[in-house]
DNA sequence: ACTGCTAATGTTATATTATAACGAAACACA
DNA sequence: TGTGTTTCGTTATAATATAACATTAGCAGT
């Protein structure tokens, strides 16, 4: 699924052109200067791209970023740099099939995964 | 580490008997009648015993279990059930290892992990 | 016991993230 | 053109989290 309107496209680029996590916040202020003026607007638009699954929230730090992969929406795996904030999704197609086949899930059928790690990057390693 | 006071006591034994996760503003109505007035005061015990290993954030729901298993701080896998809200922690040392050395991590040192996963339990399956 | 230090606690205020509610505009189409 | 539906703008407010600073408690050294 594409981006269906001019917001959701600017919204969606400019996402993809971010080395970190942008904060609803942040894409607010961004886009103040072409009609945004309350969050409400900004969270009507990353819930469609959410939706669509052409980006991922980053649960622990309450942001956004634009989705690398090909995967089904809600299945995410995100390397997080603590030194210098940068953001990146890991290609793991594999290993979301394998965490469904998981032993230790014990009757649990998984419809959503989001893995968040953090750490160093290799450049600030 | 165990609980240090005994408002820390007293919240860690509060999480490990609820089946989901609580809010922080959750622990802080629960206790308003123990003295705890403001959310600073429930904020300084979960971020202590956090540092202690003895809690996780589930960061997808900004709530709080008492952790389960005997590992690192920072490191948790946890199971949420979409349908009856149970939260469950898997016992994964092995899997925490295995995903420490996982190749596409790429240079990528992990300090902490996360994992959340959400479908529904095995009761409500 | 008194002093000075440190750590823990209380309190107020405010920042940050997210949603509810509702009317107006835009659109689809019989 | 009239009618229903969806989107959008706007205001208000809820929910989560932290900052800042005053106060108190505990304790080491004298």
């Amino acid at each position: 699924m594409k981006p269906q309107t001019p917001r959701q496209q600017l919204i969606y680029d400019y996402l993809r052109e971010q080395k970190t996590a942008q904060s609803a916040y942040d894409i607010l202020d961004e886009f103040r200067t072409h009609g945004f003026r309350a969050p409400s607007q900004v969270y009507r638009v990353l819930n469609k791209l959410l939706e669509f699954g052409l980006i991922h929230k980053v649960e622990s730090l309450n942001a956004y970023i634009a989705c690398d992969q090909e995967h089904d929406a809600g299945y995410s795996i995100i390397a997080i740099c603590n030194s210098c904030g940068i953001v990146k999704e890991i290609p793991t197609a594999n290993f979301i099939d394998q965490f469904k086949n998981f032993d230790s899930l014990d009757g649990f059928t998984t419809q959503n995964l989001a893995v968040e790690v953090k750490g160093r990057c290799s450049i600030c390693n």
